[in-house]
DNA sequence: AACTATTTATAAGA
DNA sequence: TTCTTATAAATAGTT
């Protein structure tokens, strides 16, 4: 309703920004007026400028249309409000709604905002947490478990190379027994990638990873990251 | 903007009332969206019905603007807050905070909502209630001591009419002494607008009406009606 | 801060 | 009701 049509998106340009909501508010305060007087309705309008000064308009006291404002949203999870069913904004309400219940039990779970909570609220986020607790901390210990079993298998695996390796180590020493040769005669490359160890490492290859685990688990109860058990 | 003007007055008829209300408020709706959108402003509009069914827009978060809005208009009587100063309803607004400050006064002053009060505050509170209840005490001593005053004074008048009248009778029951006439001789109508009494009865007169407000005193703590004492 | 060409909102009618 | 339409009101761009 101007010389032209307008795309409703931000105004960039500050001067004709600022003259534009000077009087589109000041057009709003006045239709909430009229709304009020002509239906009967009890109307809170508050407007904070981009710049932060505030506009208000109430129909009747402005506390109580917010008290009676938050009685009827407190419970609009719970009990279905009688919200006007025309209201073109009801569902990204109900959505806003649910995503500040949902961020305030957020909060409440990390102790914050927790002071105007009723004993039995107390108690109820208390236990909830408690369960959740455990289940957190049994998953721990599964996921250790699985990790335990991991490496046993990985290990196990490697001794059985390892213990091939040197069967078939053995049997070429052997066919050379016809023909010795000394340790010190070895390629220096050969011994490199096979170390001679005795038959019996199995037990500290599964022992080092496990115990390192281990010792990082009191500390992890904090964190909420997962395990991450590589094979060293 | 209709086919005719309407007069901004409550709709009567109250099919047209609730059809006017629902075009009205999803065009206040969109307004509100638009100017939050055009000129990034932060914008909340709570509507509640006639019939008590609510309404709601918010540019961001209800609870964030009304939490913002109550730390702005907490401070508006202390400070010169920044409304802005293009605000129509500028005026009433400020005089409905200070209707409301005042009113939630004297809610305090009658024990009424003053859990969330600073210690300070209750300090000052009982404080200002003393200094109060100390001057509404002396003023209902003054009236008193006003009112035996009074009667004081009336008794005296009284007394004072009554001796003259005594002395007439006198005298004229000397001049009957020539021809003595006993009291069963007496008229009965005299006797009973004048019936005898002892001279003494001036302190008596004064004692009872001042005795009956003294035992009244402790009671009228809590009534303001002022004392209202008649000459019995 | 006023003006005015347009758009937008809406009161009444279908 | 809901849709349409004539008109009032709001306002975008201009002076």
């Amino acid at each position: 309703m101007g010389r032209r049509k307008i795309e409703i998106k931000r105004i960039e340009n500050a001067v004709n920004r600022q003259l534009t909501f000077l009087k589109r508010k000041r057009g709003l305060l006045k239709k909430a007026q009229e709304l009020a007087i002509l239906c009967g309705a009890d109307i809170a309008l508050i407007i904070f400028s981009s710049m932060g000064k505030l506009s208000e308009f109430a129909s009747s006291s402005m506390t109580n249309i917010l008290e009676r404002y938050n009685k009827c949203s407190r419970g609009s999870l719970s009990r279905s409000v009688e919200y006007d069913s025309d209201d073109q904004f009801h569902e990204v309400t109900r959505l806003k709604h649910q995503v500040e219940q949902l961020q305030l039990g957020q909060r409440h779970m990390m102790g914050e905002q927790i002071s105007d909570l009723s004993m039995k609220d107390l108690q109820e986020l208390e236990h909830q947490m408690e369960v959740g607790m455990s289940q957190i901390r049994a998953r721990k210990v599964q996921t250790l478990l699985e990790c335990i079993n991991e490496l046993e298998m990985k290990a196990l695996e490697e001794i059985e190379i390892k213990e091939r390796e040197n069967q078939n180590l053995r049997r070429q020493l052997e066919e050379a027994g016809n023909n010795p040769l000394t340790v010190e005669q070895c390629p220096a490359a050969f011994l490199e990638f096979h170390p001679l160890q005795p038959k019996d490492s199995a037990t500290p290859l599964l022992l080092i990873p496990l115990s390192a685990h281990t010792s990082s688990f009191e500390e992890s109860k904090t964190s909420e990251t997962p395990l991450h058990l590589g094979f060293a």
